[in-house]
Formats: structure tokens, sequence, C-alpha cells
DNA sequence: GCCAAATAATAACTGTACTTACTATTGGTT
DNA sequence: AACCAATAGTAAGTACAGTTATTATTTGGC
């Protein structure tokens, strides 16, 4: 079997493509950001205060590089993080008024050329492949450490 | 609609999904290399003496990143990179004995576990998967730069 | 009240992945 | 022969994406 055809390597090559369209779109729209930096942005929307290994847990992503997404976002002045006082360890993330205008002008654009990146398929289609890549990421881990559930909500 | 279950998002689980697989399945057969290094290794096996521009072309990665997987594919002792004497410019790749020894044995590994990338699903929904992709990556780039084809042989 | 385990975040490191700018070289044109 | 557009590769910079180690803090056990 050619490697090129391999399950791996064609969901490499698609998460490509996704990616610069994502770029192409929010760049035409006059934004500066990457489809991670706007999943954060969400998450602290979806839930205000919210400290950054929620935000890893929420968006699926290690802690350690969620810490750099936020950090782009704070300097952005989209992003504010602060110590939480229940506990010193964390930091409570909410967004700035900048950063809910942003998110807000985004969602609909984001939303709008989801379709886009399925393009080549037809409606049918598209709708098949999101429910056949939903099954395998949201699959239980099946992993035997961590026995706890991830449901933080 | 949730954010967390749009396309971009889903499909960036599914390449996080399947990258860990690829580390898992290759750490466990006791080998330490990436899924774009097998990848670049494949591709030099297929078409030995090409140089770092085609394998880029054909992988589908840009120039610069391919520079340094070629790098550490290098350093690994698996490939040989010298100047071309045809073209100065180029670089003329090629596996070392060693590296087609690990290109050998991991081959059937690595189509083994393309299956276990897709877990989840039946085998039916897993080929249907699989063309749904294919069909995006493969689709024509329909943009107006670059009149030429990408089609290197 | 002290200690150990757990937890939140960061640091350091490796490896993609892309952009823009640059050097070296080639091949065609004049 | 000089020029110039195109091409191969590298360099520098930004941004993920993960691992392992470390620091600060919290919490539970005693």
């Amino acid at each position: 079997m050619d490697v090129l055809d391999m399950a791996g390597h064609l969901i490499r090559r698609l998460h490509q493509h996704s990616t610069s369209t994502f770029g192409e779109h929010t760049q035409a729209a006059g934004f500066d950001l990457t489809a991670v930096q706007f999943a954060a942005l969400d998450a602290i929307f979806t839930h205000p205060g919210a400290d950054q290994a929620f935000v890893a847990e929420k968006i699926g992503y290690d802690r350690a590089t969620i810490g750099g997404v936020i950090d782009r976002l704070v300097k952005k002045g989209w992003m504010s993080r602060v110590v939480s006082q229940q506990d010193r360890r964390a930091r409570e993330l909410s967004l700035t008024a900048k950063g809910l205008s942003v998110r807000e002008t985004l969602l609909p654009i984001v939303q709008g050329f989801q379709k886009d990146i399925l393009s080549p398929l037809n409606s049918t289609d598209q709708s098949a492949l999101i429910e056949l890549i939903r099954q395998i990421v949201i699959a239980p881990a099946s992993k035997e450490e961590s026995s706890s559930n991830g449901d933080h909500g």
C-alpha cells in the first residue's frame, strides 16, 4: 500500500488544508490569529474565569502548549490573566472588551467557511465526514492511565 | 454551532490522534522517528537521487520544513545528501543501508496500525472516511496562482 | 503544624510547519 | 559575455505540539 494513501498521511494533508483555509478567510476578514487562538478565545467566552488547565482539557491540548497560546492572546490585548485568589497556582482567564468583540465578529465568519474546508464534497458527504471524524475523536480514551473521565463541564 | 463541533476543530483533533498513534506504535517497535520523517524516507526509497524540492512536492510540505526533516534523517545516518553534479544548487538524496533497513522494517508496521487510527469505526466506515478525505486532499488547488499543475511524476 | 502527594504553571528542549528574505546557481536572452 | 527570471536551498522569525523537569502552591494525612 502506498504510503501517500495511508490514513495518517491523508489526515495530515487534510489538517494542513484546514489550517490554511482558516488563515485565508480570517486574514481576508482583517484578523491575524490561529485556529487554536480562536478555540481558546471561545472556550474562555463560554467559561469566563477558567484557568489554563481547563482550557487545555476543553479544547484538547497540552498544558504547556496552551501557556504560549494564552501568552499571545494576552499580548494582543484580547485576554486578561490574573492570579486566582482561591488558588494562587492558577491563573483566572477572561476576555477583554476587545477580545469579546473579536470573538463576536469572528464567530459567524469561522462558522461560514467550515463548509469551504470540505468544499470538494457535496452536502451529504460533508455531513457524513464530520460524523465519522466525530466518532473517532469523541471515542473514549481507552487508556489505563487517568481512571476519571475528562468531564469538567 | 459549537466551535468544538466544527470541521476545523474535529480535523485538528483527528490529526492529533493520528500523530500520537504513530508515535505509540513506532516506539513500541523500538524506533524513534516522526510520521513526516517516515514519509520522506519512503519518498526517497521510491525516488532515489531526488532533491529536497521534489520530496517537499511529493509529500506536500514546505521546502523550508523539509530541509530540517532531512537534516535529522542525515544525522540519524539513514539518508545521505550530496551536492548534485548536474545542478549544484540541488542536493541529491538517497537512503543509506541503515535507512533502507529501517524503512523496510517499518513499512509493514506502519501499514499495520493505519486501521488502529480509525479503530472506533467499522471496516466499511473506515473505507468511507478514507475515500472522503482523499477526495478533499486530492482535489485540484483551484487557485489563480501557479498556472501549471503540481504533477511531478 | 509538618510532610508528602497532587496540581497549575513555566522552562527547556525537540520537531514540525509556515512566511519572508537571502544566497547560489542555472538557463535563456540579448 | 552580461543580464535576468527562475529555481534549490538556507536563515530568521513566529506559532504550534509534545515531553520531561522544576517551582509554587494546595490539600490531605498524621
